[in-house]
DNA sequence: GTCTATAGAACGATAGAC
DNA sequence: GTCTATCGTTCTATAGAC
């Protein structure tokens, strides 16, 4: 059976979305390449606004749920490399197949950015948590910089697809900034 | 004598791109700010796409300038440190000046990307050369790499603005980044 | 150089037939 | 659920008076 219109919808929205940002890409063209009528986003979703908050939700809750699924699966006493992966690996692994990823984490637009926030909130507590756990000698006020600077940057690497080689360099990357000792 | 019109369309223009970003500025908002008319770009420059020229060009011309000075002015021997202070110093330098500068970096418009990088490309060999004589042990391949993240979390850390103690924090975080070891 | 007025096109959204 | 037709708005850009 035909993909429902609905689906198509979304996928077409992740697509555009992705290589175009919420604000240029248009009700006609996303519904074009859909291959699906002009009103059919009204009708399924209700508005351009209400199709973004469900892509966000489609694209983020997989990576969020295996998230907390790799965090809660750490050693008591887990390296950093262990974090950054538990913490940047659901990210990657689903970066190829959802290329809006990517874009999430670096596209300054507030429609973007608050969905995006929102839905990463109950995250963040944890992924501090381990943080902590495995950084104790990294005063608290300065560990809470280093993840902004390391999510902007993993995800401007998202932009492109990433190998499984280079996969390895970024995490070896940012777990080594992470370490970096406390500047005073 | 009152700020010439061309010169507040300048500043109206860096401000509101910055906030809102290039799309979704609009020439009648960005003219009502600047308390200019609505037909006021279009003499001036020509059309919104050659205002952003020119507001990237003002905005990006010193930080590149600066970088050259800082660059050829590094010891035969630098450190990482120095060398990571050199190629993002300009850059916070100018960031709370130009809040547009930490956009520049982050931004996934097209359209921006392409002037970014157009404006950047002669201070990127002399960026990448000095990362290289500095990091004699890191492959190149790898070491292609960690400036694009580094990038993007600067650009990230610079949505906010940065105090002189964070300031000193990210260049710790990148400059520990930079100089872990090989991964294969 | 600065303004008004408007052209010409694209947008998101919706009403109503099928 | 899907379609056509269109409403009302907003946009960039320009012509032409001053």
């Amino acid at each position: 059976m035909e993909e429902a219109t609905r689906d198509r919808l979304l996928d077409a929205a992740e697509r555009l979305f992705a290589e175009q940002g919420y604000q240029a890409t248009t009700m006609r063209g996303l519904t074009a390449r859909a291959e699906a009528n002009i009103a059919a986003v009204n009708y399924h979703f209700g508005g351009k606004q209400s199709l973004l908050e469900a892509v966000v939700h489609r694209a983020l809750a997989p990576v969020v749920e295996e998230r907390r699924r790799r965090l809660d699966a750490l050693p008591d006493d887990p390296s950093v490399e262990q974090v950054v992966e538990a913490i940047a690996g659901p990210l990657l692994d689903c970066a190829e197949p959802a290329p809006l990823l990517g874009r999430l984490f670096v596209d300054p637009d507030p429609e973007m950015r608050s969905l995006v926030r929102a839905e990463l909130s109950d995250s963040s507590c944890r992924r501090m948590a381990a943080l902590e756990r495995a950084l104790p000698d990294v005063p608290r006020e300065e560990l809470w910089l280093r993840p902004r600077a390391m999510y902007a940057g993993g995800g401007g690497a998202l932009t492109g697809t990433l190998g499984p080689c280079e996969r390895v360099q970024l995490v070896t990357f940012l777990a080594a900034g992470l370490r970096a000792p406390a500047t005073a």
